[in-house]
DNA sequence: CACTTGGTGGTATGTTTGTACCATAAAAGA
DNA sequence: TCTTTTATGGTACAAACATACCACCAAGTG
Protein backbone atom coordinates (compact mmCIF):
# COMPACT_ATOMS: atom_id res chain seq x y z
CA UNK A 1 0.00 0.00 0.00
CA UNK A 2 1.36 3.52 -0.48
CA UNK A 3 1.73 5.47 1.90
CA UNK A 4 -0.23 4.28 5.52
CA UNK A 5 -2.14 7.22 5.80
CA UNK A 6 -3.07 8.46 9.33
CA UNK A 7 -6.94 8.66 9.18
CA UNK A 8 -7.44 10.60 11.50
CA UNK A 9 -5.96 13.67 9.67
CA UNK A 10 -6.87 12.67 6.29
CA UNK A 11 -10.61 12.74 7.88
CA UNK A 12 -9.78 16.21 9.58
CA UNK A 13 -8.56 17.46 6.26
CA UNK A 14 -11.73 16.41 4.61
CA UNK A 15 -13.85 17.69 7.42
CA UNK A 16 -12.19 21.14 6.82
CA UNK A 17 -13.45 21.33 3.30
CA UNK A 18 -16.86 21.03 3.97
CA UNK A 19 -17.02 23.61 6.50
CA UNK A 20 -15.14 25.86 4.01
CA UNK A 21 -17.42 24.95 1.18
CA UNK A 22 -20.64 24.95 3.95
CA UNK A 23 -19.98 28.48 4.92
CA UNK A 24 -19.59 29.62 0.79
CA UNK A 25 -22.68 27.58 -0.66
CA UNK A 26 -24.71 26.64 2.20
CA UNK A 27 -25.06 23.50 4.11
CA UNK A 28 -27.66 22.28 1.67
CA UNK A 29 -25.93 23.10 -1.16
CA UNK A 30 -22.82 20.66 0.48
CA UNK A 31 -22.77 17.54 -2.12
CA UNK A 32 -20.16 14.13 -1.97
CA UNK A 33 -18.64 16.14 -5.29
CA UNK A 34 -18.43 19.31 -3.96
CA UNK A 35 -16.61 18.68 -0.77
CA UNK A 36 -13.98 16.01 -2.86
CA UNK A 37 -13.37 19.27 -5.22
CA UNK A 38 -12.91 21.46 -2.15
CA UNK A 39 -10.57 19.13 -0.37
CA UNK A 40 -8.70 18.19 -3.82
CA UNK A 41 -9.12 14.64 -3.64
CA UNK A 42 -11.79 11.93 -5.23
CA UNK A 43 -15.39 11.13 -4.25
CA UNK A 44 -14.45 7.73 -4.03
CA UNK A 45 -11.79 8.93 -0.93
CA UNK A 46 -14.87 10.71 0.60
CA UNK A 47 -16.60 7.46 0.49
CA UNK A 48 -14.04 5.44 1.77
CA UNK A 49 -12.81 7.59 4.79
CA UNK A 50 -16.72 8.33 6.10
CA UNK A 51 -18.57 5.69 3.98
CA UNK A 52 -22.06 8.00 3.57
CA UNK A 53 -23.18 11.65 3.28
CA UNK A 54 -25.09 11.18 6.67
CA UNK A 55 -21.62 9.89 8.75
CA UNK A 56 -19.71 12.84 7.00
CA UNK A 57 -22.35 15.54 8.11
CA UNK A 58 -22.28 13.79 11.51
CA UNK A 59 -18.80 13.72 12.06
CA UNK A 60 -18.75 17.23 11.23
CA UNK A 61 -21.28 18.47 13.62
CA UNK A 62 -19.15 16.29 16.37
CA UNK A 63 -16.17 18.36 14.92
CA UNK A 64 -17.87 21.63 15.58
CA UNK A 65 -19.56 20.66 18.78
CA UNK A 66 -15.75 19.73 20.11
CA UNK A 67 -14.51 23.17 19.07
CA UNK A 68 -16.84 25.12 19.99
CA UNK A 69 -16.04 23.76 23.55
CA UNK A 70 -12.45 24.26 22.86
CA UNK A 71 -12.67 27.70 21.88
CA UNK A 72 -14.87 28.79 24.92
CA UNK A 73 -12.37 27.16 27.22
CA UNK A 74 -9.00 28.76 24.99
CA UNK A 75 -11.06 32.33 25.72
CA UNK A 76 -11.51 31.73 29.63
CA UNK A 77 -7.62 30.80 29.34
CA UNK A 78 -6.61 33.78 27.58
CA UNK A 79 -8.69 36.21 29.78
CA UNK A 80 -7.42 33.81 32.23
CA UNK A 81 -4.85 36.34 33.59
CA UNK A 82 -7.51 37.82 35.55
CA UNK A 83 -9.91 35.52 37.10
CA UNK A 84 -12.22 38.05 37.64
CA UNK A 85 -15.72 37.03 36.54
CA UNK A 86 -16.38 40.06 34.75
CA UNK A 87 -13.41 39.11 32.05
CA UNK A 88 -14.46 35.47 31.80
CA UNK A 89 -18.13 36.10 31.31
CA UNK A 90 -17.12 39.17 28.98
CA UNK A 91 -14.50 36.42 27.17
CA UNK A 92 -16.45 33.62 26.69
CA UNK A 93 -19.36 36.03 25.67
CA UNK A 94 -17.64 37.61 22.56
CA UNK A 95 -16.78 34.51 21.21
CA UNK A 96 -20.43 34.29 19.72
CA UNK A 97 -19.62 37.43 18.13
CA UNK A 98 -17.72 36.28 15.01
CA UNK A 99 -14.88 38.63 13.93
CA UNK A 100 -11.97 37.26 11.43
CA UNK A 101 -12.93 35.08 9.15
CA UNK A 102 -12.42 31.52 10.62
CA UNK A 103 -14.59 32.68 13.04
CA UNK A 104 -17.58 33.71 10.59
CA UNK A 105 -17.04 30.31 9.01
CA UNK A 106 -17.50 28.56 12.59
CA UNK A 107 -20.37 30.26 13.91
CA UNK A 108 -21.87 30.45 10.68
CA UNK A 109 -21.99 26.10 10.01
CA UNK A 110 -23.22 26.02 13.17
CA UNK A 111 -25.53 28.14 13.24
CA UNK A 112 -27.27 26.65 10.22
CA UNK A 113 -26.61 22.87 11.65
CA UNK A 114 -28.53 24.10 14.54
CA UNK A 115 -31.58 25.14 12.23
CA UNK A 116 -30.78 22.33 10.37
CA UNK A 117 -31.35 20.01 13.61
CA UNK A 118 -35.02 21.37 14.44
CA UNK A 119 -36.34 19.67 11.53
CA UNK A 120 -33.66 16.66 10.88
CA UNK A 121 -34.46 13.64 13.42
CA UNK A 122 -30.50 12.29 12.37
CA UNK A 123 -29.37 15.15 13.92
CA UNK A 124 -30.04 17.21 16.82
CA UNK A 125 -29.14 14.43 19.17
CA UNK A 126 -28.67 16.45 22.11
CA UNK A 127 -25.49 17.86 20.42
CA UNK A 128 -27.30 21.07 20.63
CA UNK A 129 -28.09 21.28 24.22
CA UNK A 130 -25.83 20.12 26.25
CA UNK A 131 -23.44 23.73 25.10
CA UNK A 132 -26.06 26.07 26.43
CA UNK A 133 -26.99 24.03 29.63
CA UNK A 134 -23.08 23.84 30.62
CA UNK A 135 -22.77 27.50 29.50
CA UNK A 136 -25.66 28.82 31.26
CA UNK A 137 -23.87 27.00 34.88
CA UNK A 138 -20.84 28.60 34.03
CA UNK A 139 -22.42 31.78 34.20
CA UNK A 140 -24.68 31.13 36.85
CA UNK A 141 -21.71 30.74 38.85
CA UNK A 142 -19.30 33.76 37.95
CA UNK A 143 -22.44 36.10 38.17
CA UNK A 144 -22.88 34.53 41.99
CA UNK A 145 -19.20 35.10 42.68
CA UNK A 146 -19.52 37.94 41.32
CA UNK A 147 -22.13 39.28 43.73
CA UNK A 148 -20.50 37.63 46.89
CA UNK A 149 -17.40 39.37 45.73
CA UNK A 150 -19.31 43.00 45.79
CA UNK A 151 -18.68 43.00 42.03
CA UNK A 152 -22.25 43.03 40.85
CA UNK A 153 -25.38 44.32 42.00
CA UNK A 154 -26.53 41.43 44.74
CA UNK A 155 -30.32 42.29 43.78
CA UNK A 156 -30.02 40.08 40.63
CA UNK A 157 -31.70 37.00 40.28
CA UNK A 158 -28.14 35.19 38.82
CA UNK A 159 -30.05 32.45 36.59
CA UNK A 160 -32.58 34.77 34.66
CA UNK A 161 -29.26 37.50 34.15
CA UNK A 162 -27.17 34.25 32.82
CA UNK A 163 -30.12 33.46 30.13
CA UNK A 164 -30.13 36.87 29.24
CA UNK A 165 -26.32 37.13 28.43
CA UNK A 166 -26.63 33.63 26.89
CA UNK A 167 -29.61 35.36 24.73
CA UNK A 168 -27.61 38.65 24.20
CA UNK A 169 -24.75 36.99 22.82
CA UNK A 170 -26.44 34.59 20.35
CA UNK A 171 -28.63 37.46 18.89
CA UNK A 172 -25.69 39.75 18.68
CA UNK A 173 -23.93 37.26 16.99
CA UNK A 174 -26.56 35.92 14.80
CA UNK A 175 -27.15 39.70 13.57
CA UNK A 176 -23.78 39.96 12.73
CA UNK A 177 -23.57 36.77 10.60
CA UNK A 178 -27.01 37.76 8.82
CA UNK A 179 -24.81 41.43 8.25
CA UNK A 180 -26.93 43.47 10.19
CA UNK A 181 -24.63 44.58 12.38
CA UNK A 182 -20.94 45.02 12.06
CA UNK A 183 -19.11 42.55 14.53
CA UNK A 184 -17.22 45.98 15.98
CA UNK A 185 -20.39 47.33 17.49
CA UNK A 186 -22.09 44.23 18.64
CA UNK A 187 -19.08 43.90 21.22
CA UNK A 188 -19.32 47.33 22.20
CA UNK A 189 -22.97 46.58 22.63
CA UNK A 190 -22.23 43.47 24.72
CA UNK A 191 -19.97 45.34 26.98
CA UNK A 192 -22.24 47.98 27.35
CA UNK A 193 -24.54 45.58 29.23
CA UNK A 194 -22.27 44.12 30.90
CA UNK A 195 -20.98 47.39 32.58
CA UNK A 196 -24.84 47.71 33.99
CA UNK A 197 -24.32 44.40 35.70
CA UNK A 198 -21.23 44.38 37.07
CA UNK A 199 -20.47 47.07 39.34
CA UNK A 200 -16.76 46.80 39.60
CA UNK A 201 -14.43 49.23 37.58
CA UNK A 202 -13.11 48.85 34.65
CA UNK A 203 -9.78 45.98 35.01
CA UNK A 204 -9.22 45.01 31.48
CA UNK A 205 -7.60 46.70 28.44
CA UNK A 206 -10.49 47.63 26.16
CA UNK A 207 -12.78 50.43 27.26
CA UNK A 208 -16.35 49.64 28.23
CA UNK A 209 -17.68 51.97 25.48
CA UNK A 210 -18.25 56.02 26.18
CA UNK B 1 -62.00 27.81 -19.37
CA UNK B 2 -63.41 25.58 -15.95
CA UNK B 3 -64.09 28.75 -12.94
CA UNK B 4 -61.59 31.11 -13.60
CA UNK B 5 -59.82 31.39 -10.45
CA UNK B 6 -59.23 33.65 -8.08
CA UNK B 7 -55.22 33.77 -8.80
CA UNK B 8 -54.15 35.21 -5.62
CA UNK B 9 -56.39 32.83 -3.50
CA UNK B 10 -54.79 30.11 -5.10
CA UNK B 11 -51.36 31.65 -4.70
CA UNK B 12 -51.72 32.07 -1.12
CA UNK B 13 -52.91 28.51 -1.15
CA UNK B 14 -49.79 27.24 -2.19
CA UNK B 15 -47.26 29.37 -0.43
CA UNK B 16 -49.11 28.10 2.70
CA UNK B 17 -48.11 24.51 1.51
CA UNK B 18 -44.64 25.13 1.10
CA UNK B 19 -44.90 27.26 4.99
CA UNK B 20 -46.29 23.57 6.17
CA UNK B 21 -43.85 21.52 3.97
CA UNK B 22 -40.92 23.25 5.28
CA UNK B 23 -41.26 23.71 9.02
CA UNK B 24 -42.06 20.11 8.75
CA UNK B 25 -39.50 18.68 6.59
CA UNK B 26 -36.97 21.60 6.32
CA UNK B 27 -36.35 24.28 3.74
CA UNK B 28 -33.67 22.17 2.00
CA UNK B 29 -36.42 19.56 1.60
CA UNK B 30 -39.16 21.67 0.15
CA UNK B 31 -39.26 20.56 -3.36
CA UNK B 32 -42.05 21.55 -6.12
CA UNK B 33 -43.21 17.44 -6.10
CA UNK B 34 -43.96 18.25 -1.86
CA UNK B 35 -45.18 21.36 -2.31
CA UNK B 36 -47.79 20.41 -4.47
CA UNK B 37 -48.37 17.03 -2.41
CA UNK B 38 -49.13 19.51 0.69
CA UNK B 39 -51.51 21.76 -1.42
CA UNK B 40 -52.82 18.66 -3.15
CA UNK B 41 -52.76 20.16 -6.54
CA UNK B 42 -50.34 18.79 -9.38
CA UNK B 43 -47.08 19.98 -9.71
CA UNK B 44 -48.24 21.56 -13.30
CA UNK B 45 -50.37 23.88 -10.87
CA UNK B 46 -47.38 24.99 -9.05
CA UNK B 47 -45.82 25.77 -12.25
CA UNK B 48 -48.43 27.49 -13.51
CA UNK B 49 -48.97 30.03 -10.91
CA UNK B 50 -45.10 30.12 -10.11
CA UNK B 51 -43.32 28.67 -12.85
CA UNK B 52 -39.84 28.48 -11.70
CA UNK B 53 -38.69 26.96 -8.07
CA UNK B 54 -37.14 30.26 -6.96
CA UNK B 55 -40.27 32.40 -7.60
CA UNK B 56 -41.86 30.56 -5.35
CA UNK B 57 -39.47 30.48 -3.20
CA UNK B 58 -39.11 34.55 -3.27
CA UNK B 59 -43.05 34.70 -3.24
CA UNK B 60 -42.96 32.71 0.09
CA UNK B 61 -40.57 35.24 1.71
CA UNK B 62 -42.13 38.22 0.30
CA UNK B 63 -45.33 36.85 1.91
CA UNK B 64 -43.31 36.06 5.28
CA UNK B 65 -41.51 39.59 5.26
CA UNK B 66 -45.57 41.16 4.87
CA UNK B 67 -46.40 38.67 7.71
CA UNK B 68 -43.96 39.82 10.14
CA UNK B 69 -44.90 43.21 9.79
CA UNK B 70 -48.71 42.95 10.26
CA UNK B 71 -47.88 40.55 13.81
CA UNK B 72 -45.96 43.39 14.91
CA UNK B 73 -48.41 45.28 14.33
CA UNK B 74 -51.13 43.35 15.47
CA UNK B 75 -49.24 43.05 18.93
CA UNK B 76 -48.95 46.30 19.07
CA UNK B 77 -52.47 47.84 18.22
CA UNK B 78 -53.95 44.80 20.66
CA UNK B 79 -51.91 45.93 23.48
CA UNK B 80 -52.50 49.57 22.41
CA UNK B 81 -55.37 49.98 25.29
CA UNK B 82 -52.44 51.07 27.11
CA UNK B 83 -50.31 53.03 25.06
CA UNK B 84 -48.07 52.86 27.91
CA UNK B 85 -44.26 51.96 26.02
CA UNK B 86 -43.56 49.49 28.59
CA UNK B 87 -46.27 47.58 27.28
CA UNK B 88 -46.10 48.52 23.63
CA UNK B 89 -42.40 47.03 23.95
CA UNK B 90 -43.18 43.90 26.09
CA UNK B 91 -45.58 42.87 23.01
CA UNK B 92 -43.43 43.83 20.54
CA UNK B 93 -40.30 41.52 21.94
CA UNK B 94 -43.26 38.66 22.82
CA UNK B 95 -43.93 38.58 19.03
CA UNK B 96 -40.26 36.54 18.67
CA UNK B 97 -40.89 34.00 21.27
CA UNK B 98 -43.33 31.15 19.63
CA UNK B 99 -46.03 30.04 21.40
CA UNK B 100 -48.30 28.25 19.70
CA UNK B 101 -47.95 26.10 16.55
CA UNK B 102 -48.62 28.78 13.80
CA UNK B 103 -46.65 30.57 15.40
CA UNK B 104 -43.62 28.42 15.95
CA UNK B 105 -44.15 27.12 11.86
CA UNK B 106 -43.69 31.32 11.01
CA UNK B 107 -40.61 31.88 13.01
CA UNK B 108 -38.76 28.43 12.17
CA UNK B 109 -39.57 29.08 8.37
CA UNK B 110 -37.93 32.70 8.74
CA UNK B 111 -35.72 31.67 10.44
CA UNK B 112 -34.29 29.06 7.87
CA UNK B 113 -34.82 31.93 4.73
CA UNK B 114 -32.75 34.27 7.43
CA UNK B 115 -29.31 31.67 7.14
CA UNK B 116 -30.35 30.07 4.12
CA UNK B 117 -30.31 34.59 2.60
CA UNK B 118 -26.55 34.69 4.02
CA UNK B 119 -25.31 31.88 1.66
CA UNK B 120 -28.06 32.40 -1.02
CA UNK B 121 -27.18 35.75 -3.44
CA UNK B 122 -30.86 35.52 -4.55
CA UNK B 123 -32.46 36.08 -1.23
CA UNK B 124 -31.00 38.52 0.84
CA UNK B 125 -32.15 41.45 -1.07
CA UNK B 126 -32.80 43.51 2.02
CA UNK B 127 -35.45 41.81 3.27
CA UNK B 128 -33.77 40.85 6.10
CA UNK B 129 -31.92 43.97 7.18
CA UNK B 130 -35.46 46.31 6.55
CA UNK B 131 -37.08 44.78 9.45
CA UNK B 132 -34.65 44.73 12.13
CA UNK B 133 -33.42 48.38 11.76
CA UNK B 134 -37.48 49.57 11.45
CA UNK B 135 -38.13 47.74 14.86
CA UNK B 136 -35.11 49.21 16.29
CA UNK B 137 -36.29 52.72 15.74
CA UNK B 138 -39.41 51.97 17.11
CA UNK B 139 -38.04 50.31 20.31
CA UNK B 140 -35.39 53.67 20.41
CA UNK B 141 -38.45 55.76 20.07
CA UNK B 142 -40.23 54.05 22.72
CA UNK B 143 -37.35 53.92 25.16
CA UNK B 144 -36.78 57.64 25.13
CA UNK B 145 -41.03 58.32 25.47
CA UNK B 146 -40.82 56.16 29.01
CA UNK B 147 -37.51 58.34 29.72
CA UNK B 148 -39.32 61.16 29.38
CA UNK B 149 -42.42 60.13 31.04
CA UNK B 150 -40.06 59.32 34.19
CA UNK B 151 -40.58 55.32 33.71
CA UNK B 152 -37.62 54.04 32.58
CA UNK B 153 -33.92 54.85 33.96
CA UNK B 154 -32.92 58.12 32.48
CA UNK B 155 -29.46 57.49 32.66
CA UNK B 156 -29.68 54.35 29.95
CA UNK B 157 -28.46 54.86 26.24
CA UNK B 158 -31.66 54.49 24.32
CA UNK B 159 -30.14 52.93 21.53
CA UNK B 160 -27.69 50.41 23.14
CA UNK B 161 -30.67 49.09 25.30
CA UNK B 162 -32.78 48.78 22.04
CA UNK B 163 -30.37 47.00 20.21
CA UNK B 164 -29.86 44.76 23.61
CA UNK B 165 -33.69 44.42 23.96
CA UNK B 166 -33.97 42.91 20.13
CA UNK B 167 -30.56 40.91 20.58
CA UNK B 168 -32.54 39.22 23.71
CA UNK B 169 -35.82 38.57 21.74
CA UNK B 170 -34.04 37.05 18.79
CA UNK B 171 -31.83 34.67 21.24
CA UNK B 172 -34.49 33.81 23.14
CA UNK B 173 -36.89 33.08 20.17
CA UNK B 174 -34.17 30.51 18.72
CA UNK B 175 -33.55 29.09 21.98
CA UNK B 176 -37.30 28.06 21.79
CA UNK B 177 -36.87 26.99 18.09
CA UNK B 178 -33.66 24.68 19.05
CA UNK B 179 -35.78 23.46 22.08
CA UNK B 180 -33.57 24.51 24.60
CA UNK B 181 -36.00 26.44 26.71
CA UNK B 182 -39.82 26.74 27.03
CA UNK B 183 -41.56 29.29 25.76
CA UNK B 184 -43.16 30.29 29.02
CA UNK B 185 -39.46 30.45 30.55
CA UNK B 186 -38.82 32.51 27.66
CA UNK B 187 -41.35 34.92 28.28
CA UNK B 188 -40.64 35.25 31.83
CA UNK B 189 -36.98 36.50 31.21
CA UNK B 190 -38.10 38.69 28.83
CA UNK B 191 -40.50 39.80 31.79
CA UNK B 192 -37.84 40.06 34.15
CA UNK B 193 -35.18 42.21 31.71
CA UNK B 194 -38.35 44.49 30.86
CA UNK B 195 -38.42 44.89 34.90
CA UNK B 196 -34.98 46.00 35.16
CA UNK B 197 -35.86 49.08 32.01
CA UNK B 198 -39.04 50.38 33.09
CA UNK B 199 -39.07 51.81 36.76
CA UNK B 200 -42.59 52.01 36.81
CA UNK B 201 -45.10 50.11 38.36
CA UNK B 202 -46.55 46.74 36.47
CA UNK B 203 -49.51 48.20 34.24
CA UNK B 204 -50.35 44.97 32.62
CA UNK B 205 -52.24 41.94 33.79
CA UNK B 206 -49.29 39.27 33.67
CA UNK B 207 -47.32 39.56 36.36
CA UNK B 208 -43.80 40.68 35.76
CA UNK B 209 -41.67 37.77 37.41
CA UNK B 210 -41.80 37.56 41.01
C1' DC C 1 -72.05 27.77 -33.55
C1' DA C 2 -67.03 28.40 -34.17
C1' DC C 3 -62.97 29.54 -31.73
C1' DT C 4 -59.90 31.65 -28.82
C1' DT C 5 -57.97 31.44 -24.31
C1' DG C 6 -57.40 30.45 -19.29
C1' DG C 7 -56.79 26.46 -16.27
C1' DT C 8 -55.34 21.74 -15.62
C1' DG C 9 -53.26 16.91 -15.97
C1' DG C 10 -49.80 13.87 -17.52
C1' DT C 11 -45.48 12.81 -19.24
C1' DA C 12 -40.84 13.30 -21.20
C1' DT C 13 -36.13 14.99 -20.57
C1' DG C 14 -31.71 16.24 -19.12
C1' DT C 15 -29.14 16.91 -15.00
C1' DT C 16 -27.52 16.01 -10.42
C1' DT C 17 -27.20 13.26 -6.48
C1' DG C 18 -25.66 9.37 -3.31
C1' DT C 19 -23.86 5.13 -3.54
C1' DA C 20 -22.21 0.56 -5.36
C1' DC C 21 -18.95 -1.72 -8.09
C1' DC C 22 -14.55 -2.80 -10.50
C1' DA C 23 -9.82 -2.21 -10.96
C1' DT C 24 -5.03 -1.40 -9.41
C1' DA C 25 -0.70 0.24 -7.29
C1' DA C 26 1.99 -0.45 -3.56
C1' DA C 27 3.47 -1.61 1.04
C1' DA C 28 3.63 -5.30 4.55
C1' DG C 29 3.79 -10.03 5.98
C1' DA C 30 4.70 -15.08 4.92
C1' DT D 1 8.76 -14.07 -3.70
C1' DC D 2 4.02 -14.54 -3.22
C1' DT D 3 0.05 -12.99 -1.19
C1' DT D 4 -2.74 -10.30 1.57
C1' DT D 5 -4.21 -5.70 2.99
C1' DT D 6 -4.61 -0.59 2.45
C1' DA D 7 -5.47 3.24 -0.19
C1' DT D 8 -6.98 5.09 -4.28
C1' DG D 9 -9.17 6.20 -9.05
C1' DG D 10 -12.81 5.66 -12.35
C1' DT D 11 -17.20 4.50 -13.63
C1' DA D 12 -21.81 2.77 -13.53
C1' DC D 13 -26.57 3.22 -11.84
C1' DA D 14 -30.99 4.04 -9.88
C1' DA D 15 -33.53 7.76 -7.82
C1' DA D 16 -35.10 12.40 -7.56
C1' DC D 17 -35.27 16.75 -9.22
C1' DA D 18 -36.73 21.11 -11.99
C1' DT D 19 -38.54 22.11 -15.98
C1' DA D 20 -40.35 21.78 -20.88
C1' DC D 21 -43.75 19.92 -23.69
C1' DC D 22 -48.22 17.98 -25.29
C1' DA D 23 -53.03 17.32 -24.80
C1' DC D 24 -57.59 18.57 -23.28
C1' DC D 25 -61.54 20.68 -21.29
C1' DA D 26 -64.56 24.25 -20.55
C1' DA D 27 -66.06 29.07 -20.41
C1' DG D 28 -66.50 33.15 -22.36
C1' DT D 29 -66.56 35.95 -27.20
C1' DG D 30 -67.68 36.81 -31.98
Amino acid sequence: MPKLVDHEERRAHIVDALLRAAARDGLHAVTMRSVAVEADVSVRLVQYYFDTKERLLLATLERLAVRMGERVRDRVRAAGASTAPRDIVEAVLLEAVPTDEESRTFHLVYTEYAVLSVTDPALGGGSFLAGPAEMEDLLIAQLAAAQRAGDADPGLDARQEAVILLAVSAGLGLSVLLGQRAAGDAAAVLRYHLARIFTGGVKSGAATVR
